[in-house]
DNA sequence: TTGGGACGTATTGTATACGATCATCTGCAT
DNA sequence: ATGCAGATGATCGTATACAATACGTCCCAA
């Protein structure tokens, strides 16, 4: 792992209660652990990190910003259930950054950098062929790694950042709306991209992103159920 | 106004207190009159809104997740400083993503809205003629509401959102870096940029905002300048 | 005059306490 | 049985209190 947030915040290993707190929240949340409607109350929160409720709230309100829970004023928070429109929305902004992020990190990446993302994939594979829960947590992480590492290859922290949050935010999505028990993402999509970074194709590169992408999309079902109805929830 | 964040949380009027710090806090940095640098004590802003630490330390530190203000641990709050190299990882995110939205923005656009920001234009072309502090920042902050109109237009309040950070950003940019004492934006690239989309040409609409963030860019004097290193600060 | 160490003050980090708000449950009237 | 009114409990919103850390000052020795 090279080193992440060094040019945003130097925070040498710092603040270690509250981060701690709300990475450990946004990884059960990106792996799943966590549904969406969940509720987080302050105090649950707390007890289980051994911190005050200051502490958690403090946590609770970071990930709020990043839109992975929603706080309801004097209700309490709950881990995020995006809409369809917000799905839409959370795609839409896939497709317009990740086009250009995947242009800069193509400019600026390694040979090294290539090993590590081939790395990566073999390690997706792995998990893919294998059974069980953990590995299936394991490989949604890996595969939404793949995008993350492009984003940090880029060199734009930025961009980084903004990237983690759609990350996170699509595999809520996935978790409300995705239909196939199929990973996450085509596997052999992500290696097709690097193939064609390497080939410095670089607009084919794009092209494969962007149909990575409505890939996903695509095995969504993305129908407004609030609360199905009550009629359609009982009539078999 | 349309509204604005009605999709991410509905939040009738409310989280008041925080909120209200917050977007204060934030306006006063844009229009520039909270200088990069400048410290921002828990106790002093408290004070200053009449709420305890708490409160203002909730807003700072959301402020931190916005990168206005970088937190040390122990040391405070102070109003960003943004290094050379992340000013140029901001303008970097603004040429990979305000062309999307533009695209976007026309492609939903009406002439309502085309009215809107004509407007705004002239409200901007006035305030520039003007004399005096006041007119000057409540032109900065016009010439960046062009960019946040036009990311609302979009309809994607995730890119919204995060063009809200860019263009906050972006100031604090300019007000550290910037040499001219001309507007921050120019402002006939605006006008030229309306022009295109209201001409339905998208790709030249695409390629002025590219100019226009170029040329803000083009204007600043992007060296570091730590401390000035005492003998160059003396030495005439 | 310069360097270093001890102290005091100011500010942040975290916990706790109290008041306010909302959800739920009970009981009575219809 | 249904619906509304009041009470109860849990949870959040905010303020305050205490502990920990960093910074500046002063003094003393070299």
């Amino acid at each position: 792992m090279k080193s992440a947030a060094k040019a945003t915040q130097a925070e040498d290993s710092a603040e270690t209660s509250t981060q701690l707190i709300r990475d450990s929240i946004r990884v059960a949340i990106v792996e799943r652990r966590l549904s969406p409607g969940t509720k987080l109350s302050e105090n649950d929160v707390g007890n289980l990190f051994n911190v005050s409720r200051t502490l958690a709230r403090a946590a609770l309100q970071a990930l709020s910003y990043e839109g992975l829970v929603s706080v309801a004023k004097n209700r309490g928070a709950f881990v995020a259930y995006p809409s369809p429109d917000e799905a839409r929305q959370i795609f839409a902004a896939r497709r317009l950054v990740e086009p250009g992020i995947l242009r800069e990190a193509a400019a600026r990446i390694t040979p090294d950098d290539i090993s590590q993302l081939k790395q990566l994939l073999l390690e997706e594979g792995r998990l893919m062929s294998e059974r069980g829960q953990t590995a299936r947590r394991a490989e949604i992480k890996a595969s939404g790694d793949f995008h993350l590492r492009l984003a940090e290859i880029s060199g734009n922290a930025i961009m980084q950042r903004f990237m983690e949050e759609l990350v996170a935010r699509s595999s809520l999505v996935i978790a409300l709306y995705g239909q196939s028990t199929v990973s996450s993402c085509g596997h052999s999509e992500h290696g097709d991209i690097i193939a064609a970074i390497e080939g410095d194709e670089l607009d084919r590169a794009c092209r494969l992103m962007l149909h990575h992408i409505a890939h996903i999309e695509a095995d969504l079902d993305l129908r407004e159920r609030k609360s199905l109805g009550l009629k359609e929830a009982f009539e078999l």
